[in-house]
RNA sequence: GGCGCCGUGGCCAAGUGGUAAGGCAGAGGACUGCAAAUCCUCUAUCCCCGGUUCGAAUCCGGGCGGCGCCUCCA
């Protein structure tokens, strides 16, 4: 059994099959960058990086583009109030994202557009949908698009035009539509976008882009006329996505997105999340706090990404927790030892088994809440097995091992998780140093000393731990 | 008002017709000089009511409760 992803387009589950056969094309729309990214916006950017690796897990060749979000009304009012032009704004939050990305293990994707650059696709895409008929110029020169001449527009969100209420909280006449449905696509030059540099020359009137259109440029630049998955937030159904289908069908005539998926918003604390509630948590506040950010990646991944997520500080203990054990465990079976005449175990079996479950999980819907569980199945039988074995066939540990390391070459977990116990060498010799000073004391059972010495280490924040194999020793913020 | 989602043990979270995965926390036990780590065992009939069915957490109806989108937003 294959990938079913649950298309928003039908509102059903549906087998993946990509245009092209082993080949995908996705467009995840990445964030405004008017300020800090927020972990709602973590909660998408770590499901397109789900996305990305099962995929490649699976198998497929992926081609996966995020854009940033670099013009629109936001940023550059932020711009003119810093006083600094749009570029100067926003190239900041741009490598601050990227690097909080980083530490969350959310592998870069194939390209990372950003909508400033991709003026010239824009334009050309105005021009095809004036050409067609299907958006009409205004005095201040804007640009709209006829919904009216779109029969499909409403079908990614399901709802019913004529329904739409018209008018309220919206400033029809700002640009002077026809319809207060009509969306701009290109927006008539304002003085605040002269002062910030955002604004182009076009052959209908100087202005900048629509938020809509940017998304639609990149895509069909980057990723081609028909794209097999678009992934966003949950918010972005409607009007962008709605809007994005309508901009790039009416341009080049064909499908523009063949699955649509689509993350649910996260809550904090029990409480919604919104930039403009301003009570959102950034990943940076977290690592400053001490988080152990492959606890954040398994707080996020921890449920399924159409339902809801409620990211929360008992959480994120409890990910550390897990994410330790984790971490522990493959310290455990990679030092356990082998032995060629060592007697078969169930390993295989279990490691067959936990690659049968977690893809059956993913498979489902990437449901990476019964990934998770698929693995950690996996580390309780193992760790049964270590208990009862003094030593291993060297295959089946290396199997098992392997198995692992194909599973967090998904989930990240350990990827993630091991980065925060990087040590330098000479701190290693010295440690190791006290440590046999420690071991011959417990020789001489002398706990006296063999206690003074495990309490020196202490100091420095570096636990111990007796076992058969000896003695190892792990930073206090990463023990259990 | 329109469209939609959810309600599973103390907390988080899978499971969509065949008798409740997993994580955290808790209790008891094994191991240990003490400890840590690890392992073993134990703790749920699935918001309520009614219906369909041999059989439902899973389907249908009603109720109660929480939430999202409809406007910039991941």
């Amino acid at each position: 059994m294959g990938l079913r992803l649950h298309n928003t387009l039908s509102r059903r589950s549906e087998d993946f099959h990509p245009l092209e056969a082993g080949r995908v094309g996705v467009y995840g729309c990445g964030p405004t960058v008017y300020g800090p990214a927020h972990i709602g916006n973590f909660r998408a950017f770590l499901f397109y990086d789900l996305v990305h690796r099962y995929l490649e897990w699976k198998g497929y060749q992926v081609r996966f583009v995020m854009n940033f979000t670099d013009v629109d009304d936001k940023t550059i009012q932020a711009a003119l109030d810093d006083g600094v032009s749009l570029q100067a704004y926003t190239d900041p939050w741009i490598d601050r994202i990227l690097e909080e990305a980083d530490v969350l293990g959310i592998r870069r994707f194939d390209l990372h557009p950003r909508a400033t650059d991709y003026v010239e696709e824009m334009l050309e895409l105005v021009q095809r949908l004036l050409d067609r008929g299907l958006a009409y110029t205004t005095e201040d020169g804007s640009v709209f698009y006829d919904i009216s001449a779109f029969p499909a527009y409403g079908q990614l969100s399901g709802r019913d035009l004529d329904q739409a209420r018209t008018g309220e909280r919206v400033s029809a006449d700002e640009y002077g539509k026809d319809d207060v449905r009509d969306f701009a696509v290109w927006k008539g030059v304002k003085q605040e976008d002269e002062e910030v540099g955002a604004a182009w020359d076009a052959p209908w009137g100087r202005g900048r882009p629509g938020w809509h259109l940017e998304c639609s440029a990149m895509a069909l630049a980057e990723v081609g006329e028909t794209l097999d998955l678009h992934i966003g937030g949950e918010d972005l159904i409607f009007p962008h996505h709605e809007d994005e289908i309508a901009q790039s069908e009416g341009a080049t005539g064909q499908p523009f997105a063949r699955y649509w998926l689509h993350v649910k918003h996260l809550r904090v604390e029990g409480r919604k999340m919104s930039k403009s509630l301003g009570n959102f948590i950034t990943v940076g506040q977290l690592l400053d706090e001490g988080v152990f950010p492959a606890a954040i990646r398994h707080q996020l991944l921890s449920s399924q990404y159409r339902s809801e997520l409620n990211f929360t500080r008992d959480g994120l203990e409890a990910s550390t927790r897990a994410v330790k054990r984790l971490l522990a465990f493959e310290d455990r079976i990679r030092e356990h030892p082998v032995a060629p005449d060592a007697p078969p175990t169930s390993l295989l079996a279990l490691s067959d088994e936990a690659t049968e479950g977690f893809t059956r999980a993913m498979d489902d819907d990437l449901n990476s809440a019964g990934g998770l569980a698929a693995l950690f199945v996996f580390v309780n039988r193992v760790n049964a097995v270590l208990d009862e074995v003094p030593a291993l066939d060297p295959g089946e540990r290396d199997r098992a091992i392997r198995v692992l390391e194909s599973l967090d070459s998904v989930l990240g977990l350990l990827e993630v998780g091991r980065r925060s116990r990087i040590v330098d060498a000479s701190l290693r010799e010295w440690v190791e140093e006290r440590i046999r000073a420690r071991t011959s004391a417990r020789d001489r059972k002398d706990w006296g000393a063999a206690d003074t010495i495990r309490d020196e280490l202490a100091e420095r924040g570096i636990v111990l731990e007796d076992g058969a194999g000896g003695t190892r020793w792990k930073w206090e913020e990463d023990a259990g």
